[in-house]
RNA sequence: UCAGCAGGUCACCUUAUCGCCGCGCCAAUGGUGCGGAGGAAAGUCCGGACACCAUAGUGCAGUAUAGCGGGUAACGCCCGUCCACCUAAGGGUGAGGACCAGUGCAACAGAAAGAAUGUACAGAUAAUGCUGUAGUGAAACCAGGUAAACUCUAUGCGGUGCAACGUCAUGUAAAUCAGUGUUUGAGGGUGCACGCCCGAGCUGAAGGGUAGGCGGUUAGAGCUUUUGGGUAACCAAGAGCCUAGAUAAAUGAUAGGGGCAUUCUAACGUAUUAGGAAGAAAUUCUGAAACAAGUUUAGAAUGAACAGAAUCCGGCUUAUGACCUGCUUUUUUU
RNA sequence: GGCCCCGUAGUUCAAUGGAUAGAAUAGAAGUUUCCUAAACUUUAGAUGCAAGUUCGAUUCUUGCCGGGGUCA
């Protein structure tokens, strides 16, 4: 069990560990997966992001695969797109609640980042967010059809 | 001070919380300890190591290099040195062998650009030949120029690349059609010929399946330092150290603290100067105001480049911030 | 990650180291026509960038930049 240390703010939320992690089972890696996503999936976005999912069953036993893209052609500089992969790996590993606690079934999700300038972690914070609460949405009118 | 030239060093540090990857331990899916990008990790331009194909063979073809000497595992790299060129100087640049083997090329201009010798003037002469000057041009210095023209000479180079290669697993279709072949040898060993070797498949068409794991994979021509040798590149010996291993691809996010640089503001503080006084003079004393440089303190603002390992090393090239040292004196200011 | 190939007008292609880089098409202006098309006349437009060799580079050499292909 973690100490909780009610001095610092951020804390407060981490009760389990668990909750905010993202180990290498959860990363979307099968090249199958990925071209399946690309075929088959469907998307939400909200600018800069943009997500694309699919409902299907996976290779390990965790509820949602994620993996994130940048385009080359956008970002020629590797420095840059390793910069936008880490930012959108740290939204999404921050905001995962949200999706874990109102989703049912197993995902893949693989997100890209489709704006043209290099983003500060509010920004992708925020639009995580945003994306999350549109395919909540989208996922529950999908089941009552 | 500015400008230029050469060489070198470093690549902000740290705390908390959350998170990622590897290894070790506890011990069992968690906890804990340690470690976790670069000088260029980049371009892939050279050279190797390593692996497979003959223990990598011979000749031709092809290709690279080019003063001389040295260093190196090797090099197209580095060091020394001669020569040529550039620069005011410090210094920099150089594919710098051979047109007394052969072949080709030279626009325009010019009499003439190759086995060519014209014209004018001068000299000399019995006279011609001859000698010098003139104009064109990049070249007309005559057994001419040109080899980053073919070529010749010398030397090096077998090919393919870690997606090499080995191995385990999964899966279908060892199927179908056409051509060719089995000792009269298909096809292969990356161009051709020879030689050596393998030996039943190979090629094309349409179509089906898998695209996962492990080894290779990180201790090395390694790094730091001392002594000795060498003008130097570098070499030898001793001591110490272990220093990333991801694979849709880890090394991050957030919030503070400190240091550094630049600019501005305020304060500190003086060389110097107008002026004044003393003195025969040199000079001494006093000194308003203002500018620039320097130093210290406080506050505020701004900023910190280029860039991300992918089998591993040695170079080269390109991108890029800051600081330090030495040299030069054509110029700028005092 | 490795290994290859290609850069000429807006587009598709030419040009042996030698004068102002050529052609087709597209563009612009004009003539003709009541208007348009066609035709005719005129016109503007390019060697990816930077060095080197050379008297002289689209062409030869080197380094960058950009684009494309291939591999189990």
């Amino acid at each position: 069990m973690l100490p909780i240390i009610s001095t610092k703010p951020r804390t407060k939320v981490c009760i389990w560990k668990m909750l905010y992690s993202f180990p290498k089972k959860e990363k979307l890696k099968s090249k199958k997966l990925i071209e399946q996503l690309f075929e088959e999936g469907k998307s939400v976005s909200n600018y800069p992001i943009k997500l694309i999912y699919l409902n299907t069953t996976l290779p390990t036993d965790v509820k949602i695969q994620a993996g994130m893209a940048v385009s080359k052609k956008r970002f020629k500089s590797a420095v840059k797109r390793n910069r936008i992969k880490r930012l959108l790996r740290e939204g999404y590993r921050l905001n995962k609640p949200l999706v874990f606690n109102n989703i049912e079934g197993n995902f893949a999700f693989l997100f890209l980042y489709i704006g043209k300038e290099m983003p500060q972690y509010k920004d992708v914070e925020k639009g995580m967010q945003a994306v999350f609460k549109k395919l909540i949405k989208q996922t529950a009118d999908e089941n009552t059809d």
